[in-house]
DNA sequence: ACGATAGTAAACCGATCTGTTTACTTTGAC
DNA sequence: GTCAAAGTAAACAGATCGGTTTACTATCGT
């Protein structure tokens, strides 16, 4: 991939968190990136298709770090489950946090069936696909549930640390949690 | 207040929702109000001035909806805590469900410190004053940490059921919050 | 009946939007 | 060394952006 490419990616997905997708001119991130407009245009077809290529990266870079930073917390499954709330709050402490790109994207195109759509349930989707491997693997009753309460904690940590810019947020859904993550696993003991 | 007015607003909550607020512009809004530039004018010094009206007027008619549907599931506290989650689900199951609006404000208006945000903070911190109060009632340790828990499960129910499409994380979050109740009342009984 | 308020209709402003075009230059693989 | 791909610079196009202006009309309380 050419740098130019990866560039232009680049800004875009900096300059979407910051003002949103329709709230950024074609213009700008070319002139942002340090390339004519020819250039994006022979590298995207459409503001779409780059917009889509922000998130495609965005989905790719995202979950492998945050999956390297819960694995960094613990050795064992339950501490992992846990440390998705402190990898969390690292997250929402950045300068540049403005929460997370794939329900903003929703915020703006409510249209279903679209790429853009697709392509931010898709990232949920994995997201709950990694959240349930943990939770099998901690040997918790009915894994889905539980990887299902605990992908809507962390949803609802990140938009409130969003929202109200309080990444303690992380730390309250941590607690819940582990309330949730003790009623799991009391019954198989 | 003057019907035009009032028409421009709900036009505006409309359209910002299925769209977003850039996604959106003042000609639109005023042709599908029925209602010429000069009139939206007359009533909103700028743009920014009906997003904010359309915000607060959200806020208004938001939680006073939420409250009295809240205390329709239930005469005890308890229950109400938990119906808070069913007022939700049947919200996600609308045909025009497009998320929470002040979340979807918070994705294209980053920029702290402004009249947008500080609108969505405080719709947020009303929201969860709200809760407390049912938690202080239902007489739970620390009903504040209660309330805060509950309203990020309520937060990440609402992301969940917008991105993925499913009213049903209503229930999975219905489910947590038992857990965390039962937890929070048992010392006290 | 008068005058202020709220309204219509439509042109206009400069800026910005997505996207294209023309003309020319750099760069890198074969 | 050549030739195509990738690049620059800059103008252009038509639409839409937020916002203003002009000219005129309907409504309504006093």
């Amino acid at each position: 991939m050419s740098k130019k490419r990866q560039q232009l990616i680049d800004t875009a997905i900096e300059l979407f968190n910051e003002h949103g997708f329709h709230g950024v001119g074609i213009d700008r991130i070319a002139e942002v990136s340090g390339v004519t407009k020819k250039t994006l245009y022979h590298h995207f077809r459409s503001k779409e298709e780059l917009i889509l290529a922000a998130l495609k990266q965005k989905d790719s870079t995202f979950r492998n770090d945050f999956m390297r930073a819960v694995e960094a917390t613990g050795n064992t499954p339950h501490q992992r489950l846990l440390g998705i709330f402190d990898v969390a709050q690292a997250w929402f402490s950045d300068q540049k946090f403005y929460g997370c790109m794939f329900i903003n994207a929703v915020g703006e195109y409510s249209e279903p069936d679209t790429a853009i759509r697709a392509a931010c349930k898709s990232f949920k989707q994995q997201i709950l696909s990694y959240i349930q491997e943990l939770a099998e693997q901690a040997d918790v009753d009915d894994p889905r549930r539980v990887a299902v309460a605990l992908a809507i904690l962390l949803e609802g940590a990140t938009v409130t640390a969003q929202v109200s810019q309080n990444p303690e947020a992380a730390q309250a859904a941590r607690q819940t949690a582990e309330i949730l993550l003790n009623a799991a696993t009391r019954k198989a003991a």
